[in-house]
DNA sequence: CTGAAAGCGCTTACAG
DNA sequence: CTGAAAGCGCTTACAG
């Protein structure tokens, strides 16, 4: 079995030329109805599959896509790929995955080596420190080859490409709301993405619905010795009812703050968290939680860059798709189910 | 900046052959000096890569390999995954993510399309499916192509390939006899994963680990109603002081179990989970588990693929390599530290 | 209906 | 030191 059987043996075995070969395999109306049976026959004995490098070299396409993952360790980037390789399979396309791990110089190593034409598209979820530095440099240059690409999750820069993302700001706009119709006077917001554009958009959220007579708490750092001394100030000094977590480190730090300091939750203190399912089926007590469907951003994505790959997309239009979260309701908060 | 530029391209440009630039590009000794350099300066200038595509081509080598991922969502392959990445990236490799949900029928699917010579080798985890119906003959094909195979943590099987893995049933071993010799009489196991490998080596490390005189207690289902009633009969009706969780589900219902009967951690029950840090972090109190080094698994599998690939390892010889877990203690156990 | 030829972009023996 | 030629495995206009 060592060796792959090629058209040209088996256009040897058969007597007939490669091209008749090519074309009887490939259904052309050109081949007699019984050399496309006689060859098909012998393929199949075979095991012929046709060498996907050589065809991707003639069609001038990889068939394969890149897929910059900014850390995998979080479940949710993670869910994300799932629902990405889930729609590639659909479509026939590869998945090559690359992970940045947050950091800038490892995204432009890998878009520098994304524009030797080893994929035909890219999905970029841009990494923290590129955030930081806002150097976009390598986006625009990997936007200039021509090859398309498609931002997923961390998405308001003003680029010209495709975006699939969240409703941050809706988000916690739409929980503040709520706690503000249960009664809550004094809600809070704890952050350690402060520097990310989700982040940012999130507090941005919660600013607005705010009434005009509320004070706003907000707790952000990413350094954790800060974070806690913020934490406390907002928990201990301004005595917030409520708090909005917009990421899991914050929300891990503000549960266990309450856990240390006999703050009981929901009674005393009702959490909102941006986290994943499994995350908080782990809690005791449980909170509520924003759904994010990451699933759905990474098959959305896809979805979006197979249409450019297809040319199925207007050139000079880009198409921005939000995927609504859904706040999720455990059994230790007050929140009414949402459905 | 619309089409790369190619070899043919170049050398007209420089009035010299294809062949000329190829060499000059490859620092052929062939080529003098003087043209060398005038290649690659017009090269650089035009930014020119060589068409991995082709190059592939030539070689008969695609430079990429697949992975097979069983559970993308389970922090645990994905660290793996992170740790395959980062060493096929040293390797100058590409990494094509295959993700099997557990899925039979799929990983099939899976290993049929590799067979195409999309990929020069193969990291595989198999199915829960697969393992239940010890069906591996796709398997077995997959070998049979030629195409290097390296399975990586469930490995226990009799296969004539490479393993990276875990050493469970030594942890088990270990941990249990650490209990015992603490004192604890009556320790019990938890189980979501019995028909796994990995499942069944942990508690046959427990097993070993007992003394004579004492019994076994093991609540093992796949189905969280049964596994409540089980969990019920060892906690409640045994009253085991010490429990070792096989996985993150078994971990997180004790847990669950635990908090909703008042049974307090660690005083009136010890838990040890197989979880990973990021989960155990979040837990109020926490609790020892056991940690496995997911990326050097990762790593370490690549790095035995990458020796096939290159012809080093020897041919009718595979190597079998077990990444040591390590027992971590938190603030509220009773285990000393280990180091 | 079948086949010879050119070509995708490269590399590499071989000739000069 | 340079270049023409063959070839990796395929596809596809073109000729017959």
């Amino acid at each position: 079995m060592k060796n792959k059987i090629t058209l040209k043996e088996l256009s040897k075995l058969l007597n007939v030329s490669v091209s008749t070969v090519s074309k009887a395999l490939n259904d052309s109306p050109e081949i007699s109805q019984k050399t496309v049976e006689r060859v098909k026959e012998l393929a199949a004995l075979h095991n012929y599959r046709p060498n996907p490098v050589a065809v991707n070299l003639k069609s001038s396409r990889s068939g394969t896509i890149g897929v910059i993952i900014p850390n995998i360790a979080n479940v949710f980037f993670a869910k994300v790929l799932s629902g990405i390789e889930a729609k590639a399979q659909e479509e026939g396309l590869q998945v090559i995955t690359y992970i940045s791990n947050e950091s800038y110089d490892r995204e432009v190593q890998i878009i520098d080596h994304l524009t030797s034409g080893f994929v035909d598209g890219v999905l970029l979820s841009i990494a923290e420190e590129t955030q930081r530095k806002r150097a976009f440099d390598h986006i625009y240059h990997l936007i200039d080859y021509d090859i398309p690409v498609v931002l997923y999750d961390r998405i308001n820069y003003d680029m010209p490409v495709d975006k699939v993302g969240v409703d941050d700001a809706e988000s916690f706009k739409k929980v503040t709301t709520k706690l503000i119709k249960k009664g809550v006077k004094k809600i809070g917001v704890v952050s350690t993405i402060l520097h990310l554009v989700n982040g940012k958009e999130r507090i941005r959220g919660y600013q607005e619905a705010l009434l005009p007579s509320m004070k706003e708490h907000i707790a952000a750092s990413t350094r954790r010795e800060f974070l806690d001394e913020k934490i406390h100030e907002i928990l201990i000094d301004d005595k917030v009812e409520a708090v909005l977590c917009c990421d899991t480190e914050s929300t891990m730090r503000v549960y266990r703050y309450a856990y240390e300091h006999n703050i009981r939750i929901p009674e005393d203190l009702k959490v909102v968290g941006f986290l994943n399912e499994e995350i908080t089926s782990f809690l005791t007590p449980s909170i509520s939680y924003i759904e994010q469907n990451p699933r759905k951003i990474g098959k959305g994505a896809m979805k979006l860059l197979g249409k450019r790959l297809k040319g199925e997309a207007e050139l000079n239009k880009t198409t921005e798709k939000i995927i609504k979260t859904k706040l999720v309701n455990l059994e230790s908060t007050t929140f009414d189910s949402e459905h």
